[in-house]
DNA sequence: TGTAATGTATCTATCACTAGATAGATTGTC
DNA sequence: GACAATCTATCTAGTGATAGATACATTACA
């Protein structure tokens, strides 16, 4: 089985292929959008024909759906991390911050962002399991905002602040990819960090 | 000529073939992007051949390239049009962001923004197209505000304000448009009316 | 008559996707 | 333990659709 596929000299547990597909495609949409996603040059890269990518998702809005389900996972997990950490919001802000600015050092996208921009061409499962994504971390960063409320010094609500803060953030991302530095990531983290104590 | 063409009805500027693509190229773009923009689909809504449109654009950069360009150009010139304006901050920001919301009325995305995401696929010289379009944008923003600096209530500077705005816009229009819905534009348009008096 | 615009017909490349076969591992059963 | 059945993961080979692009012929117009 893949997850009992140990390398028993390092203890590292060994990719799949099914594993590297999805690391390679993840990557190629957060650079190229799903759109300019290929079987045959995903199967390429890692060495195996592109009927054997079929396999392991039938089509592609079944790679779509792998790659969405498992980005949101991992970023569901690292907002947890933070959540659950004894920090002050200023502390806590700017870590969820410094997860887009991991994206952009790497030159890359939000993969959902991608997505967001190709919606017309998914299907409305995909489309769900997109806005979940969002919708998720927009509720995610207003809770955040009313447990430290008193660190706020703003009159703006939460829900503002957040729906700002996270199209802001993903703006940035795009914007700064193009334009080749991170100056509006940096703008967002200065402005947002003014409205905390 | 094509810009010579007046139904001598109406007065009004009948469109040539090459103004219909155009029209029809920029809306697919806005919805779709480029990279699922087809000549043959162009072609087939104005009622011509594929091989038509390559007499106009004779290839898919150069249809990109004149997109960009149009569009740049009747934005830059709404802009100046706010400029040119005897009104207060508040006004001609709410004027300005109301270019967005005309665009989120419509479902679509901004046309450069959409690019943004596919540079990928974009040449040096739409990528610098593009580039001079958000550049420029941000130039005329921190203008407005240094402008009118006495109608600012807070200590960022213009420059921060002007990114977070133009970033935040173009973010709040990629999940406003996957939402179906006006929260992040709304967001926006509260936050940084809140900065000025 | 010349040029602007469109059409015909075709090329080449790439795409997602499928059928059918196979080697090897795993599992079920007597 | 042995053998049958099944599953996993891959291959070869190919489908039809669609993409951008081109050479050349034709038409419309001023």
């Amino acid at each position: 089985m893949l997850f009992d596929s140990i390398n028993h000299l390092t203890g590292i547990p060994m990719k799949g292929n099914r594993e590297k597909l999805e690391d390679n495609a993840r990557h190629a949409v957060q650079v190229g959008g799903l759109k300019s996603l290929s079987f045959r040059t995903m199967a390429e890269e890692i060495g195996i024909k592109s009927s054997s990518v079929h396999y392991h998702f039938p089509d592609k809005s079944d790679l779509a759906r792998a790659l969405i389900e498992r980005y949101s996972e991992e970023f569901f997990r690292a907002l947890r991390d933070i959540s659950n950490k004894r920090w002050k919001l200023r502390r806590k802000i700017k870590e969820f911050i410094a997860i887009f600015e991991a994206v952009a050092e790497q030159k890359k996208f939000c993969l959902c962002g991608m997505m967001a921009a190709e919606v017309e061409q998914l299907d409305q499962r995909n489309r769900d399991l997109l806005a979940q994504y969002f919708i998720g971390t927009e509720k995610w960063i207003i809770q955040l905002l009313n447990e430290h409320q008193d660190e706020l010094n703003t009159e703006i609500s939460s829900a503002v602040l957040a729906r700002s803060l996270l199209s802001g953030l993903e703006g940035a991302l795009l914007l700064d990819r193009l334009l080749d530095d991170k100056q509006r990531l940096k703008a967002q983290k200065e402005l947002f960090m003014s409205f905390i104590s």
